[in-house]
DNA sequence: CGCGTTCAAAACCGGTCGGTACAGAAGTGA
DNA sequence: TCACTTCTGTACCGACCGGTTTTGAACGCG
């Protein structure tokens, strides 16, 4: 914050503390995630991490964006896909693929770090539910395009299609969190396509 | 706990305090539900939930056997139909019911108390994953029969039907805590049956 | 150089966490 | 009535929560 060429210059990458940070949440959920565990994770003290990010709500917010723009990218790239079809393959393949990373915690950060409300979670049980509902939206619209093209049929209906493919999506990250291994999911996905007849 | 003639006898129903408790764990989760909060709802104090329960994790232990006999009765029930396809829908229609009832928190308790694993909620955790890959097997038993009966297709994998079954029933779970109404997830099951083709 | 800014480490804050110890009240059977 | 058992309420425990303040050193710039 401020003018970063003015006094002493941050001693640790912010970037990577965030990346971090994002494993914590990722693994233990936003409640589970204590101060100490995110500051011995970024390896910087807590004074450091409340200048550079504010508070716990605000470096979640913050870490939800990383999350939104890296791990979980491929649901962006997946609406440009060429055809509905093959937007749904890249996305489920690509939750199959993003909630078992060897290196990463299993299941998704977007369904697991806060999925009830409570006291103390409450803005980031929210952020989550509309991170999740925006994905669902975009997909609609993305539907509504293959409508247009002639890609689905005229008489799909892009809500109710893409509200169940999130629901596969979703689900297939609760199955990650349940231990279930990347070919399992990745199984999930080839029983969903071979029934994908909209 | 000990002979229930002798001594003072209990100045609460145990029976519903426990239904109390399920509805606090299910509403915020295990991290999320502390004991002044169950304390509260439950009508009774710290020591007499220690005496009665035994502790937190314990308790919440005896709250979901309760709600797999109760609320999560029908993924049992849901075998018992006479046909796989009505299994899947007994059990999908059963997930949109109880994930939107009026007056009981929206969401599973099975999917959403403790999704990640932290140092807090492990036992809760492991408790719920288990629980979670049991209902997938009992309907893979299930699936199985329908094959050996003729009801499914001599090439349908039971194990592939019931996983992607238990990943639409998840998912459902996490819709609800979208704050999905009971229609929409109805509308995802028919979208979901209208797909079945084992 | 010295000034201003930002760093990092630690002590510290009130509050709450899950869990207990204790004492008294309330019921039982004799 | 009595001893006995088990209840309830309160006060309390150490640990840790998210968050702040203090302190002093490190650094860029004029």
């Amino acid at each position: 914050m401020g003018n970063a060429t003015i006094g002493r210059p941050r001693g640790f990458d912010a970037d990577e503390a965030l990346e971090r940070a994002m494993h914590v949440f990722w693994e233990h959920g936003y409640e589970g995630a204590c101060l100490t565990a995110l500051t011995d994770a970024m390896g910087i003290n807590k004074t450091s991490l409340y200048a550079a990010f504010g508070n716990k709500e605000q470096l979640f917010l913050k870490v939800l964006d990383r999350y939104a723009d890296g791990p979980a990218g491929y649901a962006q790239r997946a609406l440009e896909e060429p055809t509905a079809r093959a937007v749904v393959e890249a996305l489920l393949r690509g939750a199959a693929e993003t909630t078992t990373r060897p290196d990463s915690p299993a299941g998704c950060l977007g369904v697991q770090a806060a999925l009830p409300a409570s006291d103390g979670n409450r803005c980031a049980h929210e952020a989550l539910v509309e991170w999740r509902n925006t994905a669902a939206v975009r997909l609609e619209e993305r539907f509504r395009r293959a409508v247009d093209e002639g890609d689905l049929p005229a008489d799909a209906d892009p809500h109710e299609l893409a509200t169940y493919v999130s629901t596969v999506a979703q689900g297939i990250a609760v199955q990650a969190a349940n231990g279930l291994d990347r070919d399992a999911l990745q199984r999930i996905v080839d029983t969903t396509l071979r029934q994908w007849a909209p």
